[in-house]
DNA sequence: AATGAATGAGAATTCATTCAT
DNA sequence: GATGAATGAATTCTCATTCAT
């Protein structure tokens, strides 16, 4: 028999990186970073141990693909048209839009932030991070100086931590969190 | 020589302890909870590994003790004379002493945060910040709606995650956090 | 186009075996048999890992392979008519090609002498070695007996132990090895 | 009780690596050093294998160290009083030295000249190997002049050739090797 | 109270080999 | 012939905790 083409073995990748991240994320997820070995994965997975390391070449290498993947949401939603210059309208769109994300996948994000914050992991995606926020601060700044706020960077520095207290807030407790009405504040407040 | 008396020995022994948390604070911190062992902290703390399960019954014990001690500051400050019963100036001097107590050890507040977002770690606290929490939101909404506010639950939610986003993004870059302007920001919100 | 022959497929396949031989020798050489996979040398040799396993049994059979050829070729200039006798000019047309076997490919010998001394590889090749040996000790001997040496025993024993340390010291350093004078020195000492 | 004295903790590591380095000596002889799990030595140590890495840091590292000892016995008979210089009757001693020492633990040789043809095993101790067999050489060159030898360069080089040839025939086959008169034959070539 | 040797369960990772295509 | 995905047993190494002294 003639054997796989090229393009065969590519889906055949693609699928089962898909699959292991998918299950990695849920299990991460329920039982935190530490507690989820290779072995359970691979058997929720329904594969063998050694499969794995032929799609990811470490645990550590698996959930920062993870995390990159999560960054880049956001990134398609802030200044959406790419142009560099954040409009009024973008802000409110990057609000909404950032509310409708987290809500998708409560889960994921909550995962999202408690991951983040592990030193291993944070160091693997700071430089990214430090990238995307140095991005984000310096347009919403542009639009606040352009509106006229009085002190722009306080006000960016402001906005950016009731989004993060929000997000994470919202992530920790999506039961009780009263979400569409802040969301209504956080849109009044930058009318 | 007098042998010690059985006060003397208690506060070497607290002395000790207090050293050790010290030392797991930071090791914690900068490596994650899982990469630090009962070695490492051990020979840090200048001890011998033995011993340190004659202080602490596990790692795990270290760990929640180390993290109830900083949600006790927080309990000080909030409703300070304990009388069940949030005042509009008691509101106003917890968000001064929340500032206040932040900025006194910010780095010890980076390496508490740090910590408390680790899963393994989260997980152990997860239901003393539960009590803790709902005790605030309780007590504050109590006052919001004293004060006659339209949705006091969502009010306080609001309140609660801009205190998170605020004290989580002053620890990480207390550099360039705009802290008078944004704790002013704060008050005046809620006059 | 006509078809393939027989012996062509059998040319071809001659060719790969060689190449893949040649790879593997060096990598064995460089990093020691059990720390080259199957997969290096599949990589290096430009094929799939499963198409080894169309050439050579298994990783063992691969190296033995390897081991055997290089003691072919000194079989061949050992009693080059093979008339089970080994005569006086046999001898120094012995110790003369074998320095010119050494000679002509050097950094060859030294692969194959760091792989021969590789336990697991000595292992497999033991039996055939001295068989080999066993042979070369006995005709020599006889030769030694016939020239009236008293102790030809000892004597065969010796001329195998300096043929070894010449040949070791160098390929391991051909750059400072007086070759010359040494292949000189051994010439005498069997006039 | 009171706790071991820091020199009773010294004699125990002491104690127990002597015996682990002893047990894997014998094991790495028997089936050569990739063959043996650091499980086979503790099991037969009649330790945990945990415990071995109490003691070396890898598996590496536990052959490092046996190697470097076998290097050091031949340091201490060559140039014995260290003063720098050979002389003829130490040289003689030396050949008669490294005989004696081959002979009493052949079995450990035969490991040894095994092992550090291992690419692994050899570059960790290639510097050392070099330190010492340059200062070999030179003295012994040193030695030759002085006897007014006419090529002593060569002459060195001929004589490490037939010490290192005579100890690798002797230790692959002791049984056979006829080992008084070679050294004999060692002893005349220099007299 | 104090030490660090000792345990053992379990973790990540590797790799020769097989096999469907 | 040819590919590389898949397996699974084996291997090294880690570490919280216990324990004799």
């Amino acid at each position: 028999m003639s054997p796989r083409t090229e393009k065969q073995f590519e889906e055949i990748r693609e699928e089962r990186r898909s699959q292991i991240m998918e299950v990695a994320l849920e299990l991460f997820a329920q039982q935190g970073f530490s507690n989820v070995t290779i072995a359970k994965i691979a058997k929720k997975a329904e594969i063998s141990k050694g499969l794995m390391y032929n799609y990811f070449e470490s645990k550590e290498q698996l959930i920062t693909e993870i995390m990159i993947m999560g960054l880049n949401e956001f990134n398609e939603i802030f200044d959406p048209n790419k142009d560099g210059e954040l409009t009024h309208d973008e802000l409110h769109y990057f609000i909404d839009e950032s509310f409708r994300i987290l809500q998708s996948r409560v889960k994921f994000w909550r995962l999202y932030f408690l991951i983040m914050f592990q030193p291993e992991v944070y160091t693997l995606i700071e430089k990214k991070i430090y990238e995307v926020l140095g991005m984000y601060l310096k347009l919403t700044m542009a639009l606040f100086e352009r509106k006229g706020l009085k002190d722009p960077e306080s006000e960016v520095r402001f906005f950016g931590a009731m989004m993060d207290g929000i997000a994470l807030n919202y992530v920790l407790d999506p039961e009780h969190f009263p979400f569409e009405i802040i969301k209504k504040r956080m849109h009044d407040l930058y009318q």
